[in-house]
DNA sequence: CGGATTGATGTAAAGGATTACATCGAATTT
DNA sequence: AAATTCGATGTAATCCTTTACATCAATCCG
């Protein structure tokens, strides 16, 4: 594998004009720039990335991570991330955290190792070896959260208004007319999930429907939701909203199960609006967020802070809105 | 952020024993070693990525593009190459290549700039810019396939056996007593969905359907299988036999939007067994492949690989399996 | 025509960790 | 007790690139 030296050599200059001519060609004169070009050219020669590192103390790069790598919700997300991050110059690399504390550590430890300039994470859970980093108050370290927004991280965030956008939901339903409503939350654990149930419950009450508000506790799986909306179903209720499309789904399915059929006799919400809550049978009716959006800006707003190390904490909140399709019908 | 030299300086030690400290503990004194933990823990010192990765010529950390990251096929991958990877002391790096040869290129460049150690890719395409590794016949350079294997791309590659999967799922539908099926197809661009195609004619042609099959040309998206799938329903076919589960259910779509019913009216198979297939409704009959296996096992081809680089181009076929659930049934 | 400016290129010092080799004192052997 | 071995630690070269500063020739101005 050749190096610089290399490349200077065979082209008859110095390791600085090589790199110049790689790193700012206007600054070297025409000839000698095309005669090293074509040197790096058959010598198939690619600069090392840990001395360019190691030297100018950027990796050019951003870690982003995410809970779980298998739920299509988070690939929009990527996407919108990884466009904005090349806009600006960044590579993004994505780690699969499995709502792990300890591979989020291990993530997070990129950071120290200077393997990455910055974080965005996905989770809800602030990874403790951060914290040295984070003593500086009300002045931002190179970490973003992305949907999970918690106040008391004291991390900047993009997010949408998770208990609006609950409320909304619960409005739909009782718009169609129905009363008794089931809930399907994610793991409590998460403010997201703490968000959208306060949301539900308050959409509820201005409706006097508090008391009437079933509330069973999930964890984002299509398989926990089927049960959960089996024993719901057992209670009678003709409308359930799921925290997500992937529980929305397994709900639809344990109604099919429990001879009923989707939305003749129970109405289903979801959230998030997955690629194929379209196809699926019936189309689900479902909260959107912008995920592309969120990813766009959870990178800007890092690379804002690389930028300017004195940028202040801020929180974004993005649009999201309520998808009527077919799984959500008048009460029968 | 503090540096090795740091460590050192309070711990009054040189900075090899810091080293060795963290790389080989038992070459140290315990007392030593004792004190440099200490420091290593008040100053919160972690080692400098870039500098070792200059030093060492080895960068611990292998990529693995994806052609599409929202593509839930591929999460189970990826993760069964972490797993593997960790225990090989390597990290993986996701890339999102979106099919894209110019992202791909791009992805492959890391490799050339040694930013990783070795590149598993899960597409069909080998970058361009890797020829110059591939310089040396029957030996490996340090790329794995996966997925994909085309013999004459003369990489290692962890696979299945595509033509008999498909063949397989013919003789099921067969065997059920349909005569007039339909096939949606991956891009024929790809080896994979070539292999699909003729192991699905050979299995039709043993009972002379052969010029009865009724094949269009899909991209894996639900949105062109609808249509397509409407198209072949025109033609009266009973089954439909799509190259992805996604499909497949862009398949289910169209017969309900067509008034008919699956498995009633029309039977369908699908490929890759996503986790949503068994709570779609209904839950899919289709082929599935050991997604977690083949992370595994492109990862560890490839450890073999950087630990000898003198190994043999090797071939893996993996075992796949018809899941037989509730989208197929009797010829009406 | 001499001094100043400009543009192109070279020189060499980082940047932080690893490790071959050297050193040194203590333990062991003869 | 001298010679040898061994374990623990230090010294310093090395990995490759970038870039501040130095150098040099050519051009410009009065």
């Amino acid at each position: 594998m050749p190096t610089i030296i290399d490349v200077a050599a065979v082209a008859g200059v110095s390791t600085a004009t090589v790199s110049r001519v790689l790193s700012q060609p206007e600054r070297v004169a025409e000839a000698t720039r095309k005669r090293v070009l074509e040197v790096v050219q058959s010598l198939g020669y690619a600069p090392n990335v840990a001395a360019r590192t190691l030297r100018t103390l950027r990796a050019a790069k951003i870690l982003l991570t995410v809970p779980d790598i298998s739920n299509p919700f988070f690939a929009s997300i990527i996407r919108g991330a990884e466009e904005a991050a090349r806009d600006a110059g960044y590579a993004v690399v994505v780690g699969d955290t499995r709502h792990d504390p300890q591979v989020e550590d291990q993530y997070a430890e990129m950071l120290s190792r200077r393997e990455v300039d910055g974080l965005i994470f996905l989770g809800h859970r602030l990874p403790d070896n951060l914290s040295p980093l984070l003593s500086r108050p009300g002045i931002a370290a190179p970490v973003v959260n992305g949907c999970e927004y918690s106040p008391d991280l004291g991390v900047p965030s993009v997010h949408i208004d998770n208990a609006a956008a609950s409320s909304d939901a619960i409005e739909h339903l009782v718009g169609l007319g129905h009363r008794d409503i089931g809930i399907v939350t994610g793991p409590l654990i998460s403010p997201i999930s703490r968000d959208r149930l306060s949301g539900a419950m308050e959409a509820a009450e201005r409706h006097g429907l508090k008391d009437r508000l079933q509330v069973r506790n999930g964890d984002y799986s299509a398989k926990l939701a089927f049960e959960l909306a089996g024993d719901l179903l057992e209670q009678n209720v003709t409308a359930i909203f799921c925290f997500s499309d992937e529980m929305a789904m397994g709900a639809i399915s344990a109604i099919g199960a429990a001879g009923l059929t989707c939305p003749g006799h129970v109405s289903v919400v979801g959230f998030d609006d997955l690629p194929t809550a379209r196809f699926f049978q019936p189309a689900l009716t479902t909260i959107a967020q912008p995920k592309g959006l969120i990813g766009q800006r959870t990178v800007e707003l890092l690379v804002e802070i690389l930028r300017d190390p004195q940028s202040p904490i801020r929180q974004i909140t993005l649009p999201h809105e309520l998808v009527v399709r077919d799984s959500t019908g008048p009460l029968p």
